[in-house]
DNA sequence: TGATTTCCCATGGTATCCCATAAGAACCCA
DNA sequence: TGGGTTCTTATGGGATACCATGGGAAATCA
C-alpha cells in the first residue's frame, strides 16, 4: 500500500514530546520498524525519518562504495553520527531530541511532512518557504520530462 | 476499461462531508484502491484524485530521479507532501479538507469532473469558468489560428 | 537526591460509524 | 402504456471512537 503522504504540523509540549501524525503511525506499523529512524537531511534543514525501508535506501547508498574503503569509513561515519533512533511511546508520540533542534530550528511546533518511502521533520515557516522552492523546482524538472501519457487534459 | 467520465456537482454538509457521485465509486471499488488518493494540481485551481492508477502515475514521475537525491527530494515534497488519502466512509462519502478548500475555493458545493484515469474536484463556478476558456481555446486551435502545443499548460 | 525520562491516565475536540429519510430512477406487470 | 413498487443515491443527524495534548506518578540516570 501507499506510504508516507500529505503534511502535518503539530505541537511540542513543556517536555519536548509531540505526537507523530497517526496516519504515519499507521505506515511505520505497517513497515515493522522499532521505534524510529532518524537522519540529518545532508541538503536542507530537515531531518529525514522513517523505518526499514529508508534505512535500506541508506544502505543501498553506502554499499556503492567497497567496504574496507577510507571513503566507506568515512561515509559510515557521517551516516551514524548524524542519526538517531528516537523510541515512540505509548501514545504515539516522540521527543525532539537537540540533535533535531539544532538542525532544523524547531521551537514549539513541528512539521511532518510525507514523502512516500520517509518523511521528514521541519520547523513550519521554513518548510513553507522550502515547499514554495520545491514546487518550482518540480514544475521544471516535470516540464523538461517526456509527457506523461495523460489523454484527459482539459484544454 | 472504462474510467471517470461526466461531471456532477454535489453539496457540502455542516459536516465539510460530500458523496462521491455513485459512478466515480464504482470506478474506484474496481481499481481497489483503499480510500482515495488526492493530490492540488500545478497549473489550474483544482485537485486531482483517484486510486492506484493515477498513484502509479505520479510514481512513475519521481522514480525518474534517484533517491535520497537533492532533486528526488524537491520532488516528493512537491507531490507527496502536497497530497492527500482522504478516507470513503460507508455512505460513499469524503470529507473536503482544508488544503482542498484552499486550493480549490470550495465552500458549500462541489464538482466532481470525470477524465478518465482521474478526475478532478473543483469550486462550481470555478469550473464553468475553466471549461468555458478551454472550449474557447479548442475552438481557435481547431481553426487553425493558434499553433497546437503539444503538451505541457504554458499558463 | 535532584533532575530528567518513561509510563499511564484524563479530556476536549474532531472524525468516523451507523441509521434515517426523501427524491428520483429503474423495474415490473397488468 | 401507465401506475405502482422497489432500489439506488444523496443528504442529514445522533452516537461513538479516535487522536492530539496535558499532566501526574513511577522509573531511570547522573
Amino acid at each position: 500500500m501507499s506510504g508516507f503522504v500529505s503534511h502535518f504540523t503539530n505541537r511540542l509540549d513543556a517536555k519536548g514530546r509531540v505526537s507523530i501524525p497517526a496516519p504515519f503511525r499507521a505506515v511505520l506499523a505497517r513497515d515493522g520498524f522499532e521505534g524510529l529512524y532518524c537522519i540529518t537531511s545532508s541538503h536542507c534543514e530537515a531531518v529525514d525519518a522513517g523505518g526499514n525501508e529508508l534505512l535500506s535506501e541508506i544502505n543501498k547508498r553506502s554499499e556503492a562504495f567497497s567496504k574496507l574503503s577510507p571513503d566507506h569509513d568515512a561515509l559510515a561515519i557521517a551516516l551514524f553520527g548524524a542519526s538517531e533512533n528516537p523510541k515512540i511511546d505509548g501514545d504515539g508520540r516522540m521527543v525532539i531530541s537537540d540533535m533535531i533542534r539544532d538542525h532544523t530550528g524547531i521551537t514549539d511546533h513541528v512539521t511532518f511532512v510525507g514523502m512516500n518511502y520517509k518523511f521528514q521533520i521541519w520547523e513550519p515557516e521554513k518548510f513553507r518557504e522550502y515547499r514554495a522552492e520545491a514546487q518550482r523546482r518540480a514544475l521544471a524538472m516535470l516540464s523538461g520530462q517526456v509527457p506523461v501519457p495523460s489523454q484527459g487534459e482539459p484544454a
